[in-house]
Parts: structure tokens; C-alpha cells; sequence
DNA sequence: AACTCCTCCAACCGCTACATG
DNA sequence: TCATGTAGCGGTTGGAGGAGT
């Protein structure tokens, strides 16, 4: 480790559960003077905690404008489809949620959501319906033989890492590099369910909303990635 | 009542990005 | 340019408390 912060290294610093008196010498605090300095903070507060549990606390519990409390069903829906586009971004999502934290709703995430999800037969993960192998394997054999074919000879010429059909979209929508900008060829690698096929496409053989119909229908749960240059 | 297991969430840890001297 | 400090992020952990036996 280059750069332990230094919480990790100073000694006599009180961790764990916050008291309330503790809570009421930092509310006190930030409410008279302000989110400044938070190193400086734990002194002038005459807190016995580093400054980076300090501004967590005062972020995830303290802060007057936090709604706590259940989230309703509108939030529910609304974190269901910001990760969908988002990912695990837990900062981006919280702050389309006036009055939650990003540790909130990821907790919420974690213990709730994605449980729920999966009783809907969704992966939480691709937000797709959760298909096993077998049937993925025939489909893709059956259906996409003419699209994809397997790669004889690695040609690649451009490089897009994806780690779910999620963050495809996300490139497509932030004018990422995608195939049909490129003139000639690209080398996939699905990668999927502990199996490894290289497909060879090139842009006579498919476009970009059959790529992406392709993603949608076959990668739940799997792993794409793009290898060459870029 | 006592014990174990499980869930949830507050807090911590490790890391990166950025600012500053 | 480099070293150091700070803010912020996402992943992980640990413990309180509820459920089950």
C-alpha cells in the first residue's frame, strides 16, 4: 500500500457505532460552521474519530435533508432502471434520488432488489431474463450461425471492453467507438458460463442493432469483451 | 429461555482522482 | 514533475437484532 489513508495509521481514534453525543458534537459542529475542512473537523469538533468517518456519518445519517425510512414504490422503479443504465454506480444513481445516499440505496441493492429481482426470474446484473446454458448454447447454434461466425485467424482493430450488455448500450448511447463506425472488422470474444468462443464479424455480415439484438438475447449473465487496439 | 442462523445496514477499507505546494 | 493531502467512490465487513428451533 503506496498511500494508506491516514485514519488507517493514527491510534486512539474511537471506530464502529457512533454515539449519540458524538452525533450531537458533529451536528452541532457542521451545522455552526459549515462542511469545510473535514481532516480539521474531528479536532474542532472534540471527536475522537478521523475526518473521513466524520464526513461519512454526517453524509449518510446527519445530513438534515436525508429522507429516511422505506423507499417507496416509485424510488424502487426509478433504481431499477438507473442501474440498468447505470451499473453499479451508486453516486450517479443517488443523485437522481433527492434525500438518499449512495450507500443507502446500495445496501437497499444488495439486500433487497436484487432478491427481488431474481424471484422475477431477472438477472440483476444484465437486468435480462435468466436463461440457463443449454438453452443459450442451442439458441445461439440454431439461430445465429449465418451472423456469427467462428473467428479462423484474430483480426482485431478496435477494442471495446464490456462487462455486460448494459455498458454496450451505455457506449452506444455516449457515442463510444462501435462497429459500424469501424470500416472493416472486429473480433468478439464471448465470453460466457466458464466457455470461450472467438466469433469473427465483419460489417458486411452485421449491423449494429442486430450486434445489439445479438447481446440483448444471448449474454445474460455472461461476460463480453472486445480485444485489439483502441 | 437459550441457542443458532440469517438479514440488513452502518461503518470501514482500499483505491482513484484531483488539488496544492 | 513529484510528493503529499483530501474528497469521493464502490466493495466488503461486522455486529445488532429478528426469526427459527
Amino acid at each position: 500500500m503506496s498511500r494508506r489513508h491516514s485514519c488507517s495509521l493514527k491510534q486512539k481514534l474511537r471506530k464502529g457505532l457512533w454515539s449519540p453525543e458524538e452525533d450531537d458534537k458533529l451536528f452541532n459542529y457542521i451545522t455552526m460552521f459549515g462542511v469545510g475542512c473535514w481532516s480539521s473537523v474531528p479536532k474542532l469538533a472534540g471527536l475522537q474519530r478521523c475526518g473521513k468517518s466524520c464526513r461519512l456519518r454526517w453524509i449518510n445519517y446527519l445530513r438534515p435533508d436525508l429522507k429516511r425510512g422505506m423507499f417507496s414504490k416509485q424510488e424502487e422503479d426509478l433504481i431499477i432502471n438507473l442501474h440498468e443504465a447505470l451499473g453499479n454506480r451508486w453516486a450517479q444513481i443517488a443523485s437522481q434520488l433527492p434525500g438518499r445516499t449512495d450507500n443507502e440505496i446500495k445496501n437497499f441493492w444488495n439486500s433487497s432488489l436484487k432478491k427481488k429481482l431474481m424471484k422475477q426470474g431477472i438477472d440483476p446484473a444484465t437486468h435480462k431474463p435468466l436463461i440457463n446454458n443449454e438453452s443459450l448454447l442451442v439458441k445461439e447454434e440454431k439461430e445465429k450461425p449465418s451472423m456469427i461466425m467462428p473467428l479462423s485467424q484474430p483480426q482485431p482493430q478496435r477494442t471495446l471492453m464490456l462487462e455486460s450488455s448494459h455498458e454496450y448500450s451505455e457506449a452506444l448511447l455516449m457515442n463510444k467507438p462501435t462497429f459500424d463506425l469501424d470500416p472493416l472488422q472486429l473480433q468478439f470474444e464471448l465470453n460466457q458460463f466458464g466457455t470461450n468462443s472467438s466469433y469473427f464479424f465483419s460489417s458486411d455480415n452485421i449491423s449494429n442493432n442486430s450486434f445489439s439484438n445479438m447481446i440483448n438475447e444471448n449474454t445474460a449473465g455472461g461476460l463480453i469483451s472486445w480485444e485489439g487496439e483502441n
